[in-house]
DNA sequence: AAACCATGCAACCGCCAGTAG
DNA sequence: CCTACTGGCGGTTGCATGGTT
C-alpha cells in the first residue's frame, strides 16, 4: 500500500462534514482568515486535517460561491475552455524546423506517458477561474457527469473536441497536420482579423457543426495603435513573416497558452492578466489591508472589483508552456 | 415493495512545486 | 544543497438519492 493519509496519521475525522463542523470552520475563518491551513483545525477545534478544511472552505463554505445548476452559457464556456485548456497542446501551423522540435517533444511525451509520468492534465482550476463562483471540483464533476455525454450526443469527441467520425477513422488520411487541440471554433479565424469569438451557444446549437478543415497560423493578439485605447484584434500569424518574428510569437504562445483562452472571452491580454486565479487567497490577503468594516470583512463585491491592476503575468503561470519549453529544450540538449 | 442501476456530488488520495530552515 | 513541510491541483472513490425493473 501507499502511504497513509494525513488524516489517518493523526486519527482525524473523515467523510462528510456535519453542520457543526461547518459552523466552526466558517466562524473561525470569518473571524481570523485562514492563514496557515494546517493550524486551522486546532484553532477552530476541529478533528480534521488542514487539507480537508481547505477543501471544505473552497468547495462549499466560501461565501462567493454560486450554488445551483449551471447556466447554458456557463456550460458553453466550460466546453470552449476545455477545448483550449483541457488539451494542453496548441495546434499551430509552423515551419518545418519547428515541426522537428515538435517531433522531439511528442517523442519525449510519448516516453513520458509510457513511464507513467504524464503531466498533461486538464486545467480545471484555470477553467474555474473564468467562472466566478464556481469551483474546479464542481466544473470537473459537471464535465464528467454531464458535458461529456452531451458532446458525445452531438457527435463530438469530448477529449479531442473533434467530430467522433473523424476520431473513429483514426485521422489516418495523412493530410492532417499534427492536430492536438481539436477543432475548436477558434481555429476558424482567418485573416483579415476576424471579429472576436463570441461565447455563443455553438456547441449545443443543433445547426452547429465543428469546423472540419483549417489551415491557419498561430493565434496572436495585437493592439492597434491608433483610435480607441483597447483595440485588441485577434488573428493569425502570417506564416510568411520572418522566421525570427515567428519564433518570437511561437515562444510567446508557448509561454502563454492561456492567451488563447483570453481570446475566447474577447479579453485583451491585459484584462486577462487582471484575473486572479487564486481568488480565495486573494480575498483573504487583500482583506487584511483593505477591510474596514467588521461585518463585511473581506468579501469581494466581485472578483474584478477587488483586484488591483496588475501588469505582470499571472503568479501561477500555466505549466503547459513550461512543460513544452522544458521538454523542447531537453530535446535539443539545452538542459 | 424490493432490488438493482444510474447519476450527481462531496470528499479523499497522491503527486508536485514552492519554500523555509 | 538537502530535507521537511505546506498548499494546490487533478484524478478517483464512495455515498446518497432518484429512477427503473
Amino acid at each position: 500500500m501507499g502511504r497513509q493519509s494525513c488524516c489517518y496519521k493523526q486519527k482525524l475525522r473523515k467523510g462528510l462534514w456535519s453542520p457543526e463542523e461547518d459552523e466552526k470552520l466558517l466562524r473561525h475563518i470569518t473571524k481570523y482568515g485562514h492563514g496557515c491551513w494546517s493550524s486551522i483545525p486546532k484553532q477552530a477545534g476541529l478533528q480534521r486535517c488542514g487539507k480537508s478544511c481547505r477543501l471544505r472552505w473552497i468547495n462549499y463554505l466560501r461565501p462567493d460561491l454560486k450554488r445551483g445548476t449551471f447556466s447554458q452559457e456557463e456550460e458553453n464556456l466550460i466546453i470552449e475552455l476545455h477545448a483550449v485548456l483541457g488539451n494542453r497542446y496548441i495546434h499551430i501551423h509552423i515551419h518545418s524546423h519547428i515541426y522537428i522540435c515538435f517531433f522531439f517533444f511528442f517523442l519525449l511525451e510519448f516516453l513520458w506517458r509510457i513511464l507513467g509520468f504524464s503531466r498533461f492534465s486538464i486545467r480545471w482550476s484555470q477553467i474555474a477561474a473564468r467562472l466566478p463562483g464556481r469551483t474546479d471540483n464542481e466544473i470537473k464533476n459537471l464535465w464528467n457527469s454531464c458535458l461529456k455525454k452531451k458532446l458525445k450526443q452531438k457527435g463530438i469527441d469530448p477529449v479531442t473536441h473533434k467530430p467522433l467520425s473523424e476520431v473513429e477513422n483514426g485521422e489516418g488520411n495523412g493530410s492532417n497536420k499534427p492536430s492536438l487541440v481539436g477543432h475548436h471554433p477558434i481555429h476558424q479565424y482567418t485573416s483579415p482579423p476576424p471579429p472576436p469569438p463570441k461565447l455563443s451557444s455553438n456547441w449545443f446549437n443543433p445547426e452547429f457543426s465543428p469546423p472540419m478543415t483549417a489551415s491557419y497560423g498561430p493565434l496572436y493578439y495585437g493592439t492597434t495603435t491608433g483610435g480607441s485605447a483597447n483595440n485588441t484584434t485577434w488573428g493569425l500569424v502570417q506564416t510568411q513573416t520572418e522566421e525570427e518574428e515567428e519564433e518570437t510569437k511561437w515562444t510567446e504562445l508557448l509561454n502563454s497558452p492561456l492567451l488563447m483562452a483570453a481570446a475566447l472571452q474577447n479579453q485583451t491580454p491585459q484584462s486577462y492578466y487582471n484575473i486572479e486565479i487564486k481568488s480565495e487567497t486573494c480575498y483573504l490577503t487583500n482583506s487584511s489591508s483593505s477591510s474596514s468594516s467588521s461585518n463585511d470583512m473581506w468579501w469581494p463585491q466581485t472578483q474584478q472589483q477587488q483586484l488591483p491592476l496588475q501588469h505582470e503575468p499571472l503568479q501561477n503561470p500555466d505549466i503547459c508552456g513550461k512543460d513544452m519549453q522544458t521538454l523542447t529544450a531537453a530535446a535539443f540538449g539545452h538542459i
